[in-house]
Parts: C-alpha cells; sequence; structure tokens
DNA sequence: TACAACTTACTGACAAGTCGGTAAGTTCTG
DNA sequence: CAGAACTTACCGACTTGTCAGTAAGTTGTA
C-alpha cells in the first residue's frame, strides 16, 4: 500500500518478505499452488516475479515460508502462553473455528493447500504430514490428561477421535467456502469437536448401531 | 494396458469414452485439474491429447463427465435399489467408506478436485457445491425419518450434524491419503459418525463444556 | 569526513518448456 | 461414399527460472 523509503535496511527487507508472503498466502489461496503464477504475487507488492523469486530462492521455498508463516503467527497469537492442555485445547480449537470465520482467505489458503499436498511430488506434503501428525497427537494427549484428571482409563478409541475432530473441521472449511449461507462453520465446528469427545470419553448407548454394516463393503473394487 | 484395435464404432466409441473418463480420473486424482494435463489422459488409452478433444470438446467438459461419472456408478452400485432411508443411509456411508478404502484413486480425485473447485472459476465448483447441498439434505432426512420412527421431536442441530459427517468422511480422506500408516479411514469414519449422530439423536451431558469457547474468539482478524 | 569497495534489492529481457485448443488431413468402418 | 475417429502440425498463451545490469544503501578505511 504506502510506500516505503528504507530507514533501515534490515527492517525493511522483513517486512517486504512478510508482505511477500501475505500476498502468496491470498494468491495460493485463490489458485492454489500449481496454479497460482508468481506474477499475481509480485504486482500486489508492487514488484516483478524476479523480485520475489530474489527473496524467496524458488516458488517451492515461497510455499514453504508461507506455510511456517501461519504457524508462526498462530504461536504468536498465543502470546508467550503455554500450549493448551486438556479441556483448554478443545477450548482453543472452537475459539479458532470461531476466529477462522473473520478470515476465509487464509482458511481458503489451507483447505485447498493441504488437499493439494496430496498430489504427486508436491512440494508441501512433509509439511501437511508433519502438521496432522503433531496435532493429532496433541489431541490425543489432551484427551489422556482429560483421563487422568477424571480418574477414567483411557479409550482405545483416542486417535480415532483425534483425526475425526480434525477431519470435521478441515472438511468443515471446505463446504463452508462452498456454501457459505448453508454452513455455519464455527457452530458446526464446535458441536461436532462436542460430539466426537462425548463419545470418545463416556461410550453411551450407540443410537444407530452401525456395527453390521462394517462387515459388508460394497461390491465395487 | 491392453491395446484395442476397435471392432464395432458405437460400442466401441462408448467403452473408449468411458476408458478416458477413468484415465482422466487417475489423471485428475494424482495431479489435479488445472495441472493433470491432456496428454497423461490421452497416453494412458493410447491416443494423443487432440483426440481426447475430439471426444469431449474440452477439458473443462470432460472434467464434468468425470465427475458424473462416478455418481452414476455409485448409482449402479445400488443396484435398482432405492436410495437408503433412515438409519440405512447411514450404514451405507459406513459401507462407502469401509469400500472406498480399496480403491485410493477416486478417492484422492475427489478429495483434490473438491477443493480446487473452491478457486476461481473452477469449472466443478456448481457440481461440488450442489453435491454437497444434496448430500446434507439426505442425511437431514434419514435423520428426520428416524426421529419420527422413535417418536422423538427433531432437534435443531441436525443441519450441523449432517454437514459434520459429511466433512468428517471428506477430512479423514485427506488424512489417510497423506499418512495411510496413521490413520484408518474406516474405523474413524464409522466411530465419528456414529458419534455425531449420538449427540444429534440424543443430547446427553456435555463431557467438554466448550460453551464458554464460543464467545472469545481468537485476537487475530 | 570522504571515498572506495561491496552488498542488497530489484528490473527487464529472455530461454525453455508446457498446455489447451484448432485446423486440416488420414484411416477406418458400416 | 459418408461420417466417425482419430493424427499431425501448429499457434498462442502462460510460467518458472536465469542473467546481466542498475540504483541505492552499507561498510571499511584513511
Amino acid at each position: 500500500m504506502t510506500e516505503r523509503r528504507a530507514p533501515r535496511a534490515r527492517a525493511t527487507t522483513l517486512v517486504k518478505r512478510t508482505e511477500i508472503l501475505h500476498a502468496a498466502t491470498t494468491t495460493f489461496g485463490a489458485k492454489g499452488f500449481k496454479n497460482g503464477p508468481l506474477t499475481e504475487i509480485a504486482e500486489q507488492v508492487g514488484m516483478t516475479h524476479a523480485g520475489i523469486l530474489h527473496h524467496f530462492g524458488s516458488k517451492d521455498q515461497l510455499l514453504l515460508e508461507v506455510l511456517k508463516l501461519r504457524d508462526a503467527e498462530d504461536v504468536a497469537d498465543l502470546e508467550g502462553a503455554h500450549i493448551p492442555e486438556g479441556v483448554e485445547l478443545f477450548r482453543h480449537l472452537v475459539r479458532t473455528a470461531f476466529a477462522n470465520e473473520a478470515r476465509p482467505g487464509i482458511v481458503q489458503a489451507y483447505a485447498v493447500l493441504s488437499a493439494e499436498s496430496v498430489t504427486d511430488d508436491h512440494p508441501g506434503r512433509p509439511y501437511f504430514e508433519e502438521r496432522y501428525r503433531t496435532l493429532r497427537q496433541e489431541i490425543v494427549d489432551a484427551f489422556t490428561s482429560i483421563c487422568v484428571e477424571r480418574g477414567l482409563t483411557t479409550p482405545h478409541t483416542l486417535g480415532l477421535a483425534a483425526a475425526s475432530i480434525l477431519a470435521v473441521m478441515d472438511g468443515l472449511q471446505v463446504q463452508w467456502l462452498l456454501t457459505p449461507d448453508d454452513v455455519q462453520l464455527a457452530e458446526a465446528s464446535a458441536f461436532a469437536i462436542e460430539a466426537i469427545a462425548a463419545r470418545a470419553l463416556s461410550p453411551q448407548e450407540l443410537p444407530l448401531d452401525l456395527g453390521s454394516a462394517r462387515a459388508s463393503a460394497a461390491p465395487r473394487a
């Protein structure tokens, strides 16, 4: 936006880099990584694409730094506070879902990029593999700590529950991006998280009795 | 795989078209729509890319027919049986999850394409919007029919539950594709569906009490 | 302070490759 | 022969990355 007449070299560079990273988030969110041209990112920050490459070396490297940036900012948002433990982690997840409704850009970038990352030799793949593994573990730990607190034996379904919680949050984002009027991102996230946690922590009656469905798979191979 | 020296024109054409559609599913699944080149699809069926264009007119059109094909095949799998109603629909969803573990190609195609469809002017977008709307409605109807059957008043959370169920199935697919060893696609799907349905149909105690998290959203705008 | 040596942050032009689509011609088949 | 099913050849558009050059700032030094 505003022109900066570099007072200090080092500081200005950092600002420019962050500006580029945010522009890249926008473009990758709007068009995906492979189809988000460097030119479009460049013109958002008043530069040529060669300038971007000067800063980041390659498009792949730019993607990796875009992904790292969000993590850095998310941690910054916690403002030195501890990583949430126990029930606090689930509250944090729900808060995040509510906050996400106000920043569709980043939500879209993550939704698009995480799915794109499963394609052949995608440079973001290792990042997302690691990210999901870490988040699942954090959720399992939170569940475990709740069980200890409440004197429950830890169920063997915590892994399933952890994966399901992340899955529902991601999946809801896609539906929300497609039909924002039909899907309430945060409400549904809160509902589902509570449902899955309830099931994991205190397995009660099974209103659907889906057990029989497990046995027979659909015909098509 | 095997070369076909067309014996009959009309019948062969249909076969060829379906063969192309399956090849396209593979390529779009592996590389996405925008980055899945027609050439790659063409060589899978022993053709040049111009041959594909001869059959489908444009790449966009090919995508739409790829998406329609799966619906057609899924319906065919039901073999003239009714669209599942009530509890049967949920059993069908779980069966599908188990069946999907055996066909990672199609799973990946849908995971990649549905997320890609939220990008700017994506030709698959209307299809996915409609698809999710329809599926959500089917699930809501199934819930409603269960409520009627059991003499329950229909909760106002059925919409949230329906979106959540679809979300968890989609989200688990992405995690499963990224780390197949860590995530059990079908088990987790069954677990989550049961959890969400339980919560929607018989809201019991809330072990997490996440209500307070709704009020305060995270700082970042 | 003054000036040289060096670094940083770019631009503009270009190379090299990819891709979708079209047009025109060829082969196959009924 | 007529028309469907292609192929070959090609265009135009787009992309990433490289490279040389330039303007501006920074550092070292006397």
